[in-house]
DNA sequence: GTGAAAGCGCTAACAG
DNA sequence: CTGTTAGCGCTTTCAC
């Protein structure tokens, strides 16, 4: 029983004898012997885990406090570990400190065999050096310059025109958007997906019908009070995220409009939430855990294959119909309730 | 410019020239130098990661997926950061395969200096050898027996007592509760403090009136059905999670009930949801930052004074108030909305 | 104050 | 098929 053979038999490698691999295994099994990663990884320069980077501070894009990446984290989580991966979560963004060092240097530093980045500031200081050079990186809900990064992200384009198609089929023409960061991919994509159908379907772009929200509730609320403000207010409004579209159908309806009879709300990510509110939440339903598990398979298969192209993956999303859009009301110009709660608002 | 110069200075050690330190940083810093990690573990036996043990399996406790442990996540990552640690999310329960390595296993294979254990059957064979002898080890939210083990959670049945006490001051007498699962804390501490706070009011605890879910909303929704099935439905209805108070809300709302006039609804938990409800959700609230908060920090300390006795934190909850919960109707038997929503139930 | 040398626990070549 | 040897990148005595 040497040292060395210990080592192949329960690494698996063939050129051990049958016997004496199954004494070793049992034998360690009994002494529940945990070979160390550290030593392992020292040597092999493999550590079986990938780094995630999930930005969870106030100021930067919405991270892990979002409902949306906590399902994405749950794909990574099951995806990574069928793979015979763990999970490094860096622990808070330390932009703010210039001192800090580089995200790369925190990889290089654990020996990840890779990196998920979700939810960052990619204009920040922390990520310099992207891309990482020599550590296989997948992007989620990111735009990465560089080729050699994998990307993942949901058909936000195609989804957002989804929405606002569904609006214009069920008859309405005065379409609102509440978009999300500028900064965020999702945030301009599915803006330009409302602007593309908007055109393709004719009807003119009106900036007033834009509002900017941060993908939370509250962002939601305010835009849609001041939409509800407008001397035209929309008859259906589309939010690029379920959060905002829950804020905005709460404000709606507290200033006194019925949804959908007055105003029709549509939202994006298809949260549990959305059955929960009243009336139920039409969304855009995106593959969270598919996401997720989508990035964890990309890495791997980067890791395997090191001089193929880092796949580009965008993963289509459907319409979820609820309760929360329907026809628009009759085309009087200005029905009483919107009226109504316009009026409310400008006392707020 | 020797190697073991380099480490001291890098390391802060004090017997190094002030010159030659500066060197040493600024030329690490041009290199962007990242000291292996691995190596550094193999010989200090401190790999500056905490463990986190977070269930995410359907068959076990609610995980990863349900919102509550998200933000309890966000405090342990800001404050293991703050504390100098990162986090390594182990990938994914492998109860299912008995062959798999136990939890303490996977600890000392990672050479993590602490582990936090959360949302895991603790009844399962993953935990074989707990407490995790030699690693600092903090339970949230679970029973353990150790005492070697640190332990974090909020007065669940303080809580539950409260939210009782809610209902029945506001004039409540037919007051049920909608329990989580037994094997968790939470559920078994809730449902004691439901029953401590009736006895102490001297209402006669109803067995009908206790239903079971599993913290997320569906089975809220199918334990208000049966509740307003009874032939004495209950005027006000304590769920042990947020999210079952909003599937029971739901519920309610689609067999007629009107909320708070007919019954008065309040949760646990205070998630962002419960002001998005219609109407806004009474819950009791929980500081979920500060326990992932606390974990971290404890874990930081059972490090530095490992001869010290392991904490057992409790932490204060609030009641909070929103529009779920009202004064019960009007001491009419059977008001006629419950009457109607207990036939559409039967019907289903 | 700094360099030299040993060794953390493992894997990978190379002999036997 | 198995044992021996070297070395992964760092920290840490111990000399100088």
């Amino acid at each position: 029983v040497s040292i060395a053979t210990v080592s192949r038999a329960l690494n698996g490698a063939d050129e051990v004898g049958e016997e004496t691999r199954q004494r070793i295994v049992q034998l360690a099994a009994e002494l529940d012997y945990a070979p160390s990663a550290a030593a392992r990884t020292l040597v092999t320069r493999r550590s079986h885990v990938f780094g995630v980077a999930l930005g969870n501070d106030a100021g930067g894009p919405p991270g892990l406090q979002h409902p949306f990446f906590q399902d994405v984290l749950v794909g990574l989580q099951d995806e990574a570990g069928a793979q015979g991966f763990d999970l490094l979560l860096f622990a808070r963004d330390r932009t703010a400190s210039s001192s800090a060092p580089t995200l790369l240097n925190r990889c290089r530093h654990h020996g990840v065999d890779g990196v998920v980045l979700i939810a960052l500031d990619l204009s920040g200081p922390e990520i310099d050096t992207a891309p990482l050079p020599g550590i296989p990186c997948v992007a989620i809900d990111e735009d990465v310059q560089s080729a050699q990064t994998a990307q993942i992200s949901s058909d936000n384009i195609g989804g957002a025109a989804l929405a606002t198609r569904h609006l214009h089929e069920l008859g309405h023409r005065r379409i609102a958007m509440i978009t999300g960061p500028e900064r965020t991919k999702a945030g301009r994509e599915r803006l330009a997906g409302y602007r593309q159908e908007l055109e393709r379907v004719g009807v003119p772009l009106r900036p007033e019908y834009v509002q900017h929200g941060h993908f939370f509730s509250e962002g939601g609320a305010e835009a849609m009070s001041a939409l509800l403000g407008l001397s035209e207010p929309p008859t259906g409004v589309f939010a690029s995220s379920d959060l905002m579209a829950a804020g905005a159908l709460q404000r709606a309806l507290e200033l006194g409009a019925r949804v959908p009879e007055d105003v029709s709300i549509i939202g994006f990510d298809d949260l549990q939430l959305t059955s929960l509110t009243q009336p139920t939440l039409s969304t855009v339903r995106q593959d969270k855990h598919g996401i997720g598990a989508a990035a964890a398979r990309a890495l791997s298969n980067m890791l395997k294959h090191p001089d193929a192209e880092p796949p580009v993956i965008t993963l289509p999303v459907s319409l979820v119909r609820r309760e929360s859009t329907g026809q628009p009301p009759a085309s009087r110009p200005r029905p009483r309730q919107q009226r109504r709660s316009s009026t409310r608002e400008r006392e707020t």
